[in-house]
RNA sequence: CGGGGUGUAGCGUAGCCCGGUUAGCGCGCCACGCUGGGGGCGUGGAGGUCGGAGGUUCAAAUCCUCUCACCCCGACCA
């Protein structure tokens, strides 16, 4: 199999799809829109859940599950949500198949149809609040702080690997609190832990702002973002925080008995991050080569390469490279001794760098004459003679190094392609030539939100929390504006 | 869901327009040998319901209909 991979330049959508691929990531199923997950791509997914799930706990949550299958009825007790999800939900209406008399196989037994019919979530809040209204009676039974590891299905039509699929992987926490500030509190919060969880692990950095109303999710009074840019110039929403109000509350009569011994609804929120952040994490640092991952979410952040002619060679390099295995797994850091004798050095070398392992030390008979070895950093492809002496600190501290000069790179992208603009000539011409995110002011209002993105297709990715006051006009209708919002294409 | 395109061995493809022996090639795979500090070389070998179903025909990878999947562009979305 050819490992050339296609060039951002020539085509970043064909590059995209090639690494996922070729990187031994993730591949399409039998099912449209469906992947499956490979070994490789699967532990990288494990390192952010347990990243993740580490934060979680932190910040007092707890996990719990809840079932695959929603009734119907659940699903449209709460308007606004029901509608934005109506339109890509799978249904189960029957519960058993049988054989056809006509020898066509087997089909669906006409006779076994539910008396109500089953979606397949495409998020949990409705079965959640079902049950939470059996939770909580009294303010003592608040805040509860619930995760769930689960997946969902959303019947999208066009997919792309991990950026877009039909069923995918998430987390999705579901919180109930006694008060409004609480409840936004909580939403804030776990805005912050997915923000720090993306610059701190992934080396991607974000800007967190909040979404307008037309891009709100269903059900929401505010929606918390962060977004990053990808390599292309496109925006990617990386995870969202919801402030639900009382509306899930309410939907399922779930009320509480205040201190003051006052009957009131729940605050909720809600938040989630999906196999998405695999996509990005792709778009963010990968390169023409192949796959580029930050150290902390590398499944193997060390391979060790031997290089020999005989069996003897091979012997005292394997021992060596055995001895530094143990010392490198000692100090917490996962590597791998590629002892294969079916592939070749150089096999390997395009390998590893394809599938993106942060650093790579090859020894060979050379090597154990002069006590050093080769490393070769996969961020800047370049490659130096180290001495073995220390060398897991060597690599302890290398590991650092490219966890951060990825980021840096990252940002330095990132804020290289934010501009500020101030007129809808400018406006455009950015985002054709340039891309990248847009601060530009907007009078506020959806209808004006909707016209630039069906001029440009460009949006309003969110408002940037940290958005100075600042007197300026729309760069559409003229009309005074306050602040600047940023606009992006997206994915 | 609308427009366009593509499905031939594990992967990439030639052949299709203009139907006609045994469907060709590269990579990969298997065996053996030479090799080995960046995807090395040689020899031999295995592997195909030509996406699927139906039709036209003496004859279909090739023509027609339907269907499924994927890619690109729209609308929708994490």
């Amino acid at each position: 199999m050819s490992k050339k991979l296609t060039k951002r330049s020539e085509d970043y959508s064909k590059w995209y799809n090639e690494i996922v691929v070729k990187a031994d990531l993730a591949e399409n199923s039998g099912v449209r829109g469906m992947m499956v997950i490979k070994p490789y791509g699967y532990a990288i997914w494990e390192k952010m859940q347990a990243e993740l799930d580490r934060m979680f706990k932190e910040t007092g949550h707890e996990n719990a599950y809840f079932p695959l299958l929603i009734p119907k009825s659940y699903f449209s007790k709460e308007a606004s949500h029901v509608a934005g999800f109506a339109k890509e939900c799978a249904v189960v209406t029957h519960y058993r198949l049988k054989n056809d008399e006509n020898g066509k196989g087997i089909i669906v037994d006409e006779n076994a149809k539910l008396e109500e019919e089953l979606i397949i979530r495409p998020t949990s809040e409705t079965i959640i609040w079902d049950s939470y209204r059996k939770w909580i009676q009294s303010y003592r039974d608040l805040p509860l702080l619930i995760n769930q590891w689960a997946n969902v299905v959303r019947w999208e039509m066009r997919t792309r690997l991990f950026l877009r699929t039909a069923e995918f992987l998430w987390q999705e926490g579901h919180t109930a609190h006694a008060t409004k500030a609480e409840a936004i509190e909580e939403t804030e919060k776990m805005q912050n832990v997915y923000a720090t969880f993306a610059e701190n692990f992934m080396a991607m950095p974000v800007i967190k702002g909040v979404k307008t109303e037309s891009e709100r999710f269903s059900g929401a009074l505010e929606t918390y973002t962060i977004e990053a840019l990808m390599q292309d110039g496109k925006a990617l929403q990386a995870g969202t925080t919801h402030f639900l109000g009382q509306n899930f509350a309410k939907a399922f009569d779930v009320k509480f008995t205040s201190k003051e011994g006052k009957l009131d609804y729940v605050w909720a929120t809600s938040w989630g991050v999906s196999t998405r952040l695999m996509g990005a994490l792709v778009m963010t640092h990968s390169d023409d080569f192949g796959l580029v991952l930050p150290p902390k979410l590398a499944p193997i952040q060390v391979v060790i390469v031997p290089i020999y002619k005989t069996d003897e060679q091979f012997d005292a390099i394997s021992a060596k490279a055995e001895e530094m295995v143990k010392e490198f797994r000692k100090k917490g850091i996962s590597v791998k001794y590629d002892h294969r004798r079916t592939h070749k050095p150089g096999w390997k070398f395009a390998e590893y760098e394809l599938k993106g392992v942060p650093l790579r030390i090859a020894i060979g008979p050379r090597d154990l004459e002069n006590g050093t070895l080769e490393l070769a950093r996969r961020d800047t492809l370049t490659k130096e003679i180290v001495s073995q002496e220390n060398i897991s600190n060597t690599i302890a501290n290398l590991l650092d190094e490219i966890q951060d000069n990825l980021f840096n790179k990252a940002l330095e992208y990132r804020n290289n392609h934010i501009t500020e603009v101030n007129s809808f000539d400018e406006f455009k011409e950015v985002l054709e030539n340039k891309g990248g995110f847009i601060l530009a002011h907007w009078d506020g209002t959806a209808e004006t939100e909707e016209k630039i993105k069906n001029i440009t297709k460009a949006t309003i990715r969110c408002i940037p929390l940290d958005a100075k006051d600042e007197e300026g006009k729309c760069i559409l209708t003229g009309k005074k504006s306050s602040k600047r919002v940023l606009f992006s294409k997206a994915y």
